[in-house]
DNA sequence: GGCTGCAGTTTGGATACACA
DNA sequence: TGTGTATCCAAACTGCAGCC
């Protein structure tokens, strides 16, 4: 039978070597320190969990991950030099080659090998150690679905928010989202990415990207964005309180018509979105974490 | 060696969902 | 409303162990 899952095998397969910034310590694949940078809202310590992830490899499924857990086997280099007591015979030699090749690929920094490996369900886990290079990104459109109907690009590294508006800075955009080793979006799997990735297809982007829909749902907060952003607490401002994705088409109707509150009450409504990513991440990835063994 | 049962994984279709 | 993905669930499949 074929191992591979057909939605992972057949995605994106980036040969990008651009180089990112390296990790905090913690990470043990990773040896030369990572220049500090401003204080973040990202500097509590985030444990690695990415690099006790084993559903990715062959003939292993959350069951038999939660089983090397228990029985110790907490990185891929452990599991290939005592895996061998836990696995069936005839999988061995796979998983410990997929296993190496995870590892090289880890040093490598080859994010996107990951994104196209790893199972959705578990994604989040690259926020144990890429959580500080994260970036939050959300897109406004024209109300059309192509690359052409951006109208909006915001992003939010932890420090500041980044916007980027068609006819002006939008391909400034592509640089800051290359940097980041990790994107986080809510809905962006089914709708931001695919856009974007359209957007600058001259570009191979080298990230994990995380969708945080699915993690919040697995915690029971189902709804959009702005639901659940009531349900754990997020305010948001008077002037952007009932603003939804068809209204943002509207605003930047009006932009265009000569309004420039218009486009300011946009970019108001579109920094609350990526900003508001982050606790929602921080908050998946603790409960999450703390629901695994 | 062949059969059977079991545990675990994979596959594929239907459905739900959230975005603009 | 169109889009695209994840999730759910049942069925099929794989590999192993035990038994004869």
């Amino acid at each position: 039978m074929n191992n591979l899952r057909p939605a992972q095998s057949i995605r994106r397969k980036s040969k990008n070597k651009r180089r990112f910034p390296r990790l905090e310590k913690g990470s043990f694949l990773f040896s030369k320190p990572w220049k500090p940078r401003a204080i973040s809202r990202h500097s509590w310590f985030i444990p690695p969990v990415l690099q006790q992830t084993f559903c990715h490899l062959p003939g292993i499924g959350t069951t038999t991950e939660r089983r090397l857990w228990r029985e110790g086997i907490r990185d891929w280099p452990t599991l290939i030099t005592e895996g061998h007591r836990l696995l069936h015979a005839g999988r061995v030699d796979a998983v410990c080659r997929v296993a190496e090749e995870t590892i090289a690929r880890f040093e490598r920094r080859d994010w996107t090998w990951f994104d196209a490996t790893l199972p959705s369900a578990v994604k989040w886990r690259a926020f144990g150690e890429l959580g500080q290079h994260a970036l939050y990104v959300d897109i406004e459109t024209d109300g059309g679905f192509g690359a052409e109907a951006i109208t909006v690009i915001g992003a939010f590294d932890g420090v500041a928010t980044h916007m980027f508006v068609a006819d002006r800075n939008l391909e400034a955009a592509r640089e800051l989202i290359e940097a980041h080793p990790l994107v986080v979006t809510f809905n962006g799997q089914a709708f931001d990415m695919p856009l974007i990735h359209e957007r600058f297809r001259h570009n191979l982007f080298n990230h994990i990207h995380v969708d945080l829909r699915f993690p919040l749902r697995k915690l029971g907060l189902h709804g959009g964005l702005k639901l659940i952003e009531q349900i754990v607490g997020l305010e948001r401002a008077l002037q952007t309180q009932g603003l939804d994705g068809w209204a943002a088409v509207r605003l930047w109707q009006e932009w265009q018509a000569g309004s420039a509150a218009a486009l300011d009450l946009l970019l108001a409504y579109n920094r609350e979105d990526v900003v508001n990513l982050a606790p929602l991440m921080r908050l998946a990835f603790d409960r999450l974490k703390s629901s695994s063994p």
